[in-house]
DNA sequence: TAGGTCGATACCTTTTTTGGATGGATCGGC
DNA sequence: GCCGATCCATCCAAAAAAGGTATCGACCTA
């Protein structure tokens, strides 16, 4: 078979139809380029060129191949400047997991600055819950997951992206909405809409924690395990409910959100995760990008942080 | 840059994932496999293998490299079948001019034969009359003519494809229409449809000479160039014409065709024409499928030999 | 017919590639 | 934990390929 610089010289030489000058462009000399072309005809078995001692002209086999020819040494240029964007992670596909309350304030964020800053990043998102992106992180399946605590110890890297505090959400005519500021004592008092322990183990555990400390015992009206279900039922009038703050990017009519003060706090928090041997060559990129993303939280806890 | 005998290495290694068997597919041994994939690699500055002692394989960059690399081999491959079967004239195109009466016959059957036996043949046809046509073999505009004499001596080939008898057109409630024959002095009694001079020159000078040698002169009512506008004069009773018998396949309605007896007879030749320099390889095969068809009379000249 | 042009060829030099031998790292069995 | 097997990388000498210079031979021009 021929090679690719035996095309180029062809191509040098179907272009000047001169070997003398098709050998200076390709900075050889004429007695190579001649035997090179006599090679690549050999090996098509194909006269390509007709060479009447006066003037070298293309044959109609010689034309058509040109074209191939062309192609084929811009395909070629074209994958090789894709391997380098490949290898230096400008572009690839990568599979990322989530959180379903991430996605209310973290991953829409994240996704913008990918598409901004690596445009030929091809982003595949799947939502999952944390135990489920644990396991598919291991499998390979995915290769970063958006993620909540805890993250159990092995070849994972992790660090934290957002650290929201929760609030109060309460229907906009209830009487404790009327407060700028609302104490936890206040929420024990109503009925409350608490999270599936199973489904959304990480809400359930973290306000379980949050009212024994206060010494609280909660009125438990519903188990959900979806922030906006959650939401709708406070719309509905039948309890309050603590959320992360970027629920206001829900924008659920008629559902108000308070800062509750707490005597012990903790944050939601959400974790980016890969695994250590991992050798996407995005990763590392994606990684600064979600970190930068992390460092300037104004623009991502909550894309509106007016809490109507 | 690379080049394809590395494709092909690179391709085998990520098949295998593993040098040894690789280099025993390629025909060779492990050492210079190793380094024609160090070499690819360093050209594009890009790791495509991970080999880690025990196992070999694909990066990010490298699996994506792979699907190009089997691309590009494949392409090669395929240009090389194309440029072959291009110069062995199986594929390619070719560009015939052809006399508009040619239409009615050996066209046709030229086609479809080309079509049936070089289904890879792309046939561009115009319809041009004879002296533009050989203008147009001459500046390389088209490579086949299909044209009436007289053919100018200098660096063409030609040889003859068809050759019709001239036959009576009549309107078919016209007297003579009853009988089977009609000798040439019939039609000097009645208006004649005469073709152009200069436009339709083949016919105009062979009919000037089969009534100038049997010393009759017609009663010409009308000059026309093209068959089917003669044919519909005939048909709205202008007059009467002589025709090539292939004019039977326009099937014209209310139009009969007669046999015509003559003492000095000449048939209407039609040539197939090439210049002697042109190198397309199409050139020598349809000059066989036409020759080819020349040689078989009754499948040509008409297509419908029933003369109603 | 002499001089110039241009691709092919001959022949030599340089570079590249090849393949056997070997090295070094890792894994599995005992 | 040692030993042998496996497997890719490296080294080196030999072979092959490519490149360069000089020259040939055909052809065109003057």
């Amino acid at each position: 078979m021929f090679e690719l610089s035996q095309l180029r010289c062809f191509v040098a030489v179907a272009e000047e139809l001169h070997f003398g000058r098709a050998a200076l462009r390709l900075n050889m000399t004429q007695p190579p380029l001649s035997r090179q072309i006599q090679i690549l005809e050999r090996v098509l078995d194909v006269r390509l060129l007709e060479r009447s001692n006066r003037a070298v002209r293309l044959t109609p086999a010689g034309q058509r191949f040109l074209v191939d020819a062309r192609h084929l040494l811009k395909l070629a240029e074209s994958a090789a400047v894709l391997a380098r964007r490949m290898a230096s992670g400008k572009a690839g596909s990568i599979n990322i997991g989530f959180t379903a309350t991430s996605a209310y304030s973290y991953v829409p964020a994240l996704v913008a600055a990918c598409r901004r800053e690596l445009p030929d990043v091809e982003i595949s998102l799947k939502e999952m819950v944390s135990s489920e992106q644990l396991k598919r992180l291991d499998s390979g399946e995915i290769d970063i997951g958006l993620l909540r605590p805890p993250i159990p110890r092995g070849n994972l890297d992790a660090f934290r992206v957002t650290a929201e505090p929760l609030v109060t959400a309460l229907p906009g005519d209830h009487p404790l909405a009327k407060a700028a500021e609302l104490r936890l004592e206040d929420l024990a008092r109503e009925p409350f809409i608490m999270y599936e322990p199973y489904e959304a183990r990480y809400f359930h555990d973290l306000l379980v924690e949050l009212f024994s400390r206060a010494g609280l015992v909660p009125n438990y009206a519903q188990h959900l395990a979806q922030i906006h279900s959650i939401l709708a039922m406070v719309h509905s009038g039948v309890g309050v409910a603590l959320v992360p703050e970027a629920a206001a990017n829900l924008r659920f009519s008629g559902v108000v959100l308070r800062p509750v003060l707490m005597q012990w706090q903790r944050p939601a928090e959400l974790f980016f995760v890969r695994r250590g041997d991992n050798d996407n060559p995005l990763l590392p990129v994606i990684a600064g990008v979600a970190r930068d993303l992390a460092a300037q939280p104004g623009s991502i806890q909550s894309m509106d942080r007016s809490i109507q």
